[in-house]
RNA sequence: GGAGAGGUGGCAGAGUGGCCGAUUGCGUCACCUUGCUAAGGUGAUGUACCGGUAACGGUACCGGGGGUUCGAAUCCCCCCCUCUCCGCCA
């Protein structure tokens, strides 16, 4: 949520960033919020000063005896017609541009790249080699199918399409690639987090997911909750509605929890394999900080780096790419997705998406901090980054480190979590 | 699932229809006192919105939402949450 201060100040700024993100829909917002917030501040000194007046009344009112008091009611009965009146508007136009304003996305910070989608992302850095195979490489699906690793065809048959059965050694790869993630980033100091995977409708508002994402969000409908994307909603929520004190920030949290997505309007694309799928496990680091700029773009550096030691220490190749407007969400200022080689498609694929908020999410979960300094209450910042999501990491892991005979290789960082296996698999070919 | 007790300011905890935006304690800040560590005294100290350059003034907020009333933290209804007991259960 942006502060409709903002809004008044500068109603451009917000229209450009919602053209930038190719929201125009939510453009419009910006200008609904303005209509409504300007009723609501000519309603509301006409509402205080009748209130006042009751008040006033009401007050002496409990001094006098009960005969004068008659004398009293006639004008208090009809104050309180009037000022019943103004309340209903009142309440009618809190709750507009409330919903208003929730829909104005957050400013795409300037060094965002300006796109219509993925293909307009920007490359900032590479790291690594593609790997050439000097014999027919084969796609993980492959793979992880003769090895006996992976079943799709139960999976689809006992949960619908999009579901898989890890066995085996893939099934202890995926929790190697697990433990390896949660451990790395308790070594950098972060605080583990086993959080819920169910969450009421205010943790998906206050992160943003909703208004929006309802499509793309699995709800239990009978107890009204749904069940989390990413571990994001329930960390980034952790201290919403609380007041903190500054030297308790930053907060820095690492969650592994699975995570469920519908993947609706996706039909027909990345149907093979563990790429798309509608549950997988992730481990995610959450940043909460105080609301000063230099610090978010700090700790924006720091949770991508943390992403990408993880990947060089699996060995993978990838690259870093600056998220252009179209492809970003409504509450993010700025994004880097990472993209690991991935043999099979020829390509880079996502697999890290890293993202600062500023005070966006944290104004719509009431998140704040009273400064030291002694000055007035401040709205946190926040940020996320993926350490790592499995299946989809197993991808590049299985494709990369594939060799001739069907076998894969360990990268050295995983093999502590493997009985110090070099190898996984038996020959198939 | 059944029975009961509660949710009040940064925290703890009073307050059962008007004198309550709310006693008090802790914490925090300022000043004073005290020649170690410590302690003591005085005062200030909620959040949001509206108006104002400001000082300041006004309004709202006592878990959330409705209702009764001229007037609600206080009475009534619904919901959420916490705790205790019983039942069920990983």
């Amino acid at each position: 949520m942006l502060d409709i201060k903002l809004l008044r100040e500068d109603p451009e700024a917000a229209r450009a960033g919602a053209r930038k993100k190719r929201m125009p829909d939510r453009a419009l917002a910006v200008d609904e919020a303005l209509r409504v917030d300007a009723e609501l501040r000519e309603l509301l000194p006409r509402l205080d000063a009748l209130r006042a007046e009751q008040k006033s009344a009401g007050k002496a009112m409990g001094k006098l005896g009960p005969a004068e008091r008659e004398a009293f009611l006639d004008g208090q009965k009809r104050l309180k017609v009037e000022i019943q009146a103004l309340e209903e508007r009142e309440k009618q136009l809190r709750a507009e541009l409330q919903q208003q304003l929730s829909l104005v996305p957050n400013l795409p910070d300037p060094e965002v790249p300006e796109g219509k989608d993925d293909s307009e992302n920007v490359e900032t850095r590479r790291w690594g080699t593609v790997p050439e195979f000097a014999f027919a490489a084969r796609p993980h699906f492959e793979i992880g199918e003769a090895q006996g690793w992976v079943d799709f065809t139960r999976a689809a048959d006992m949960a619908g399409s999009r579901n898989y059965i890890l066995f085996g050694d893939l099934a202890l790869l995926h929790d190697a690639v697990l433990r390896f993630a949660v451990d790395l980033m308790v070594a950098r100091g972060f605080v583990p987090i086993d959080p819920p995977l169910l969450v009421r409708d205010a943790a998906m508002f206050g992160t943003g997911f909703f208004p929006g994402g309802e499509e793309q969000t699995y709800r239990c409908e009978k107890d009204g909750l749904n069940l989390i994307g990413t571990a994001e909603v329930p960390v980034t929520s952790l201290h919403g509605g609380e007041m903190l004190a500054e030297d308790v920030l930053p907060k820095k949290y690492v969650a592994r929890s699975a995570c469920f997505r519908r993947e609706a309007g996706t039909y027909g694309k990345d149907t093979r394999g563990l790429y798309r799928v509608h549950q997988f496990q992730k481990v995610e680091q959450v940043i909460l900080d105080v609301a000063d700029k230099a610090r978010s773009l700090q700790h924006h550096r720091d949770i991508v780096e943390n992403a990408e030691d993880l990947l060089q220490a699996f060995e993978l190749p990838y690259r870093v790419v600056a998220v252009c407007g179209g492809d970003l969400g409504g509450p993010q200022a700025m994004k880097y997705d990472i993209e690991t080689w991935m043999p099979s498609r020829k390509n880079y694929g996502e697999t890290h998406s890293a993202s600062r908020f500023y005070d966006y999410q944290a104004r719509r979960l009431d998140l704040r901090y009273r400064p030291k300094d002694g000055g007035k209450p401040q709205f946190c910042h926040t940020l996320n980054n993926t350490v790592a999501a499995s299946p989809r990491i197993l991808i590049p892991l299985l494709e990369n480190h594939q060799q001739q005979d069907g076998t894969v290789r360990v990268p050295k960082a995983l093999r502590r979590y493997l009985g110090d296996r070099e190898v996984l698999g038996r020959p198939v070919w």
